[in-house]
DNA sequence: CCCTGATTCGC
DNA sequence: GCGAATCAGG
């Protein structure tokens, strides 16, 4: 494949918008994320918002070292863009320890306790369910990084574990379990009983 | 280990 | 110009 023009164009609009290289690369085909990175840098946008970890390469002293081509080029580039990009907002996370005070609440799903508004997408919590079957059932010192800690059960039972499956890349929870506790934005909408 | 972007350099 | 390999941070 070929950066064609419309193909840098993706690739600019979709980095503008902060999508990470390998997202661009996936979404153009036929490259990799190195190339989508690559063309980036011959194309000059490079810095933009906080991403995870930008213009903190310096210099590297690989063993290939030996172009005498290196040059320092005092042209620094007074471009600063705010950048404020909004993110999806979090929706009531779920909440597991509950002192059990006088009546513990039904558990088994992770239904969110806020009984206002909340209306989750019946699709998610299918997918939900049926995740919670193939769950890995860890326990709490069995949650890592990458792990689901989406809680399922009732914290004072034996019933009680993590998801525990891969976590969706940066969210606590899986792609599943993200589905619920991230809601897009809008998930009540009035119920014609 | 997963991901991210940055850089180098042979092609 | 291109991008794999490599590096470096989270």
């Amino acid at each position: 494949m070929s950066w064609t023009d419309d193909r840098v164009e993706t690739l600019k609009k979709m980095w503008g918008e902060g999508q990470s290289a390998s997202q661009i690369a996936k979404e153009l085909g036929g490259v990799t994320r190195n190339a989508v990175i690559g063309k980036v840098h011959r194309l000059g946008l490079s810095n933009r918002a906080t991403s995870g970890t930008a213009a903190k390469a310096e210099a590297k002293p690989k063993a290939k070292a030996a172009a005498p081509k290196a040059a320092a080029k005092p042209k620094a580039a007074p471009e600063e863009k705010p950048a404020v990009i909004m993110q999806t907002q979090a929706a009531a996370p779920p909440k597991s320890t509950l002192p059990a005070r006088k009546q513990i609440i039904p558990a088994g799903q992770p239904l969110p306790p806020q009984p206002s508004a909340n209306e989750i997408s019946p699709e998610a919590l299918a997918k939900v369910n049926e995740v919670e079957k193939k769950a890995k059932k860890i326990g709490l010192m069995e949650l890592t990084e990458r792990t689901c800690k989406w809680p399922v059960g009732d914290p004072a039972t034996e019933d009680f574990w993590f998801c525990g499956l891969p976590v969706k890349q940066g969210k606590p929870y899986c792609e599943a379990h993200v589905g619920v506790a991230f809601q897009p934005m809008s998930s009540r909408r009035d119920r014609r009983r």
